[in-house]
DNA sequence: CAGTGGTCTAGACCACACT
DNA sequence: GTGTGGTCTAGACCACTGC
C-alpha cells in the first residue's frame, strides 16, 4: 500500500462497484446506491475534520473527481447533506460545512418564542452561570449520554433572561472526556451560542437533538432562580443533542417559563 | 414567447422562461424553476380533488407528457411534494396522495407518547365526546381560524384515555362551512382517525400544523375529567392545522397529562 | 471574467410489484 | 413480462458571486 499520499486520500477513492455490479457472486442483503456512499464518505470527511465548521468543501466537479462519480450523483449525496442540515449551499460561493456560529441561525435549537413579536426583537439573552462544576455521572445521567455511571462529566447550571426577565433555567451535563480542559471559566467569558464554543474549541458538532417535554412544578431553588411562585407550572425540556455518528454528547434540562413565551413547534 | 431576455439588471418581471414550458395554460406569473411550477400544478389537482387521498397519481412519464417537460423535471417536482408529506412515492407501484387513513401514520401528529413501551404497545386510545356544539366564533377564534368574529363554527370536546387512563382532553373549533353536515352523532360514531373522516366526507386534507406549547393549571372541569387535582401541571398544546394553500381549517386545544407520557420533538 | 451551484434534458439501466 | 419508481450519467445552459 504506497501511501505517501497526505492524509486526505481514502484508501480506495473509487466507487466500491455495487452500481454496475460484474457479477454479484452470492448473496447481495445490502444494495446501497451510488449517491448513498458518497453521502458516507463526505460524513466522514465532516466527522474527521478534513472540512471544519464554516469552511467551503470542494465544489461538486472536484468531489466528483475525487470519488470518480459523476455531477450528478455528488448533487445527490449533498442536497441530502444540506436537508439534514450538515451542509450549507451557497449559490455562485460554494458548499460550506454548517456552523452554530452564525447569527442567522444562533438558537437553532431552541424552540422558545415571545408570546408577542419576534425572537429578534427581544434581543439577545442575557447568560448567567449559577453552578459548574466536574462531577461523576449518576446511572440516569450515564444511560442518556451513553457513559457508565459514575463516569466524570461536566455539569453546569445556567440562567438566561430575556429583556432582563429570567426566563430559562437549565443544567447541563458534558461528558468530560470529549471536553477536555472546559472550566467554568471558560463558559461564563464565552460570548455566542455555546455550541458554537464547542465547535470551534472541541472540534464537537451538534448537529441533532430529540427533546422530551413535560408540564412541572418547580421547588424551591428553581422557583428562586426563575423569580417564580413555586404553584407556577413551568414546561420541562429534556434535550439530548447528538454528533456525527449519533453519538450522545450532551444532556441538557431546561426549565421553561411559558407566561410569556411559548414552545413553537411545527407539524407536517 | 421570450427572445433573448434581456441580460440587464431588470427587475424580475417576467417569468424568464429559461426553459421554454411548450404548453402553458394561462398567465402564471411564475418566477421560479420549471420544476416549482409543475409543482404548484401538481399541488393545483390535489386541491382541486383531480385525485384523491389514497388514489395513484398518473406515472411521472405520463405527466411529463402532459406538462410537457422531461421526466427528470417531473421527478423533481414529485421529490419535493412527496418531502411535504403530501404524495407518497411506492417502488414498482406507483405515486400515490398522502393519507391520514393508514395504519402505519394513524397519529400523524399527535406527538404524545408513553414513557415506557411505545405507541403502539399501549393499543388505541379510548375516545368520548364530552360535548359537541355549534356557536358562533369568539374574535379570538375567528382570529386564529381566518374567521370573523360570529361566524358559525362547530365545537367539540372530546376526551382520549390510554389503556383506560385518561389523558388528553381536546377542544376542537372547525368552522362550519367546509364541514356542513357534520354533526355531533357522525363524530362520535366514527372510529378512526378524525383527520380521515375529514378527508373521506368533506375532502378536506389537513397537510400540517402549528403548535404552541405551555405548562398550565386546569380549571375544575378539566381536573374532573382528566381525573388530576387542580393542582396538577399540564400540558397546553394549542394546534392549528392547515390545508392545501395553507388555509387553517382546524383549532385544537389539548390538554396533555404529561405524568405517564410526554411531548416528544426531533430538532434537526 | 471564471468558477460555483442551480436547472433542464435525454437516455440507459436497476430494483421492485403486479399479473 | 410490463410498468412503475430509483439511480446514474453526460452535457448544456442559467444565475449568482467575486475577482
Amino acid at each position: 500500500m504506497a501511501t505517501a499520499a497526505p492524509s486526505t486520500t481514502l484508501p480506495d477513492a473509487a466507487p466500491t462497484a455495487t452500481a454496475q455490479p460484474a457479477a454479484w457472486g452470492g448473496q447481495a442483503p445490502a444494495f446501497s446506491p451510488l449517491y448513498q456512499q458518497i453521502k458516507s464518505l463526505i460524513l466522514q470527511s465532516l466527522q474527521q475534520g478534513e472540512w471544519k465548521p464554516g469552511e467551503v468543501i470542494p465544489s461538486e466537479f472536484d468531489l466528483a473527481a475525487r470519488y470518480k462519480v459523476s455531477q450528478g450523483t455528488v448533487r445527490k449525496a449533498v442536497d441530502e447533506l444540506a436537508a439534514d442540515n450538515l451542509l450549507v449551499r451557497r449559490q455562485g460561493r460554494g458548499t460550506f460545512v454548517a456552523t452554530h456560529a452564525e447569527q442567522q441561525v444562533q438558537y437553532r435549537f431552541l424552540r422558545l418564542q415571545p408570546d408577542h413579536g419576534t425572537a429578534d426583537s427581544e434581543g439577545p439573552a442575557q447568560r448567567d452561570f449559577v453552578d459548574c462544576k466536574r462531577q461523576r455521572a449518576s446511572a440516569e445521567v450515564a444511560r442518556l449520554l451513553g457513559l457508565r455511571a459514575g463516569d466524570p462529566v461536566l455539569q453546569a447550571r445556567r440562567l438566561l433572561r430575556f429583556s432582563g426577565v429570567p426566563t430559562i433555567l437549565e443544567d447541563i451535563w458534558l461528558p468530560a472526556g470529549p471536553f477536555k480542559g472546559l472550566t467554568a471559566e471558560r463558559l461564563s467569558q464565552y460570548h455566542g451560542p455555546m455550541y458554537a464554543l464547542f465547535e470551534a474549541e472541541f472540534g464537537v458538532r451538534m448537529v441533532r437533538a430529540d427533546e422530551k417535554l413535560r408540564a412541572v412544578l418547580p421547588d424551591h431553588a428553581q422557583a428562586t432562580l426563575l423569580d417564580v411562585s413555586p404553584a407556577t407550572p413551568l414546561l420541562s425540556v429534556e434535550r439530548i443533542a447528538y454528533t456525527y455518528s449519533d453519538e450522545p454528547m450532551e444532556l441538557r434540562r431546561g426549565l421553561y417559563r411559558t407566561d410569556t413565551h411559548h414552545y413553537r413547534n411545527r407539524l407536517s
